[in-house]
DNA sequence: TCCATGATTCTATATTAATGGAAATATAGG
DNA sequence: CCTATATTTCCATTAATATAGAATCATGGA
């Protein structure tokens, strides 16, 4: 990831709404949330909603998906393992610890630590 | 952590300058870097550094130290790991992965997921 | 005490972003 | 085709942030 991808994801969760949009995504998963679901949960007017959303997908954070009348958004994971790869990366100079963020994406849990969830937690 | 703090440490790091310095006092370490050798490092004129610098410490990403005439100024990394579990916290409503976020943090590293380094890699 | 060095504050200018009502666009069902 | 619903775009207002030269403050050595 270079600086610049990285500023603009920053940018864009800078902002309460934005990152509470964000926040719910992430915490929703794979299905993701309409974007009148995503207005209700937190009282935003849809113009300004939609604002914050065309935001949030041009910092590559989030993606939409139409379906019927409704666009649905969702989390992007990966972008997100990258932007928190790219804040640690090379942490402390490689010493005494090495940095490990991941979240919701095989590339980056297989890699590098397998998360501890009840099944793999022995 | 609470949104607000969340929003005000995103908002400093999204800035290239801001986020290229807390990136270099991460990988500095505890020593850090003196103002100077930040603004020498990253070619940035001291008035702007120190705006910057004052930014990222209203937002407790980094912490100052003063030595004789010297200012150093190095990475908070419980803050830092506070952030990148806020993003990521209940993520996929904790299924079916749990997220790891760590970095130069015993509370973080000893709980969540030992680090890899080369002498815990077996 | 005087000077050199390191760092911050002051200040003015320039740039960018947030907000939400109203209008426009798109989809689906009757 | 007409209407209801979902979402976005337009727009004007408001507010906040970035920049860096010059002045100021702080420390330590001669």
């Amino acid at each position: 990831m270079e600086i610049n991808s990285a500023v603009k994801a920053l940018s864009a969760l800078a902002q309460e709404s934005r990152l509470s949009i964000f926040r719910i995504l992430v915490q929703t998963g794979a299905d993701g949330l309409s974007a009148g679901q995503i207005a209700k949960t937190l009282s935003i007017p849809n113009a300004t909603l939609s604002f914050h959303l065309k935001e949030l997908t041009h910092a590559g954070l989030i993606t939409a998906r139409q379906e019927s009348r409704f666009i649905y958004y969702y989390a992007n994971f990966s972008a997100m393992n990258e932007l928190l790869q790219f804040m640690t990366e090379n942490c402390c100079a490689g010493q005494p610890c090495d940095v490990v963020t991941a979240c919701c994406d095989d590339k980056y849990q297989a890699t590098d630590c397998l998360p501890l969830t009840k099944e793999t937690l022995l």
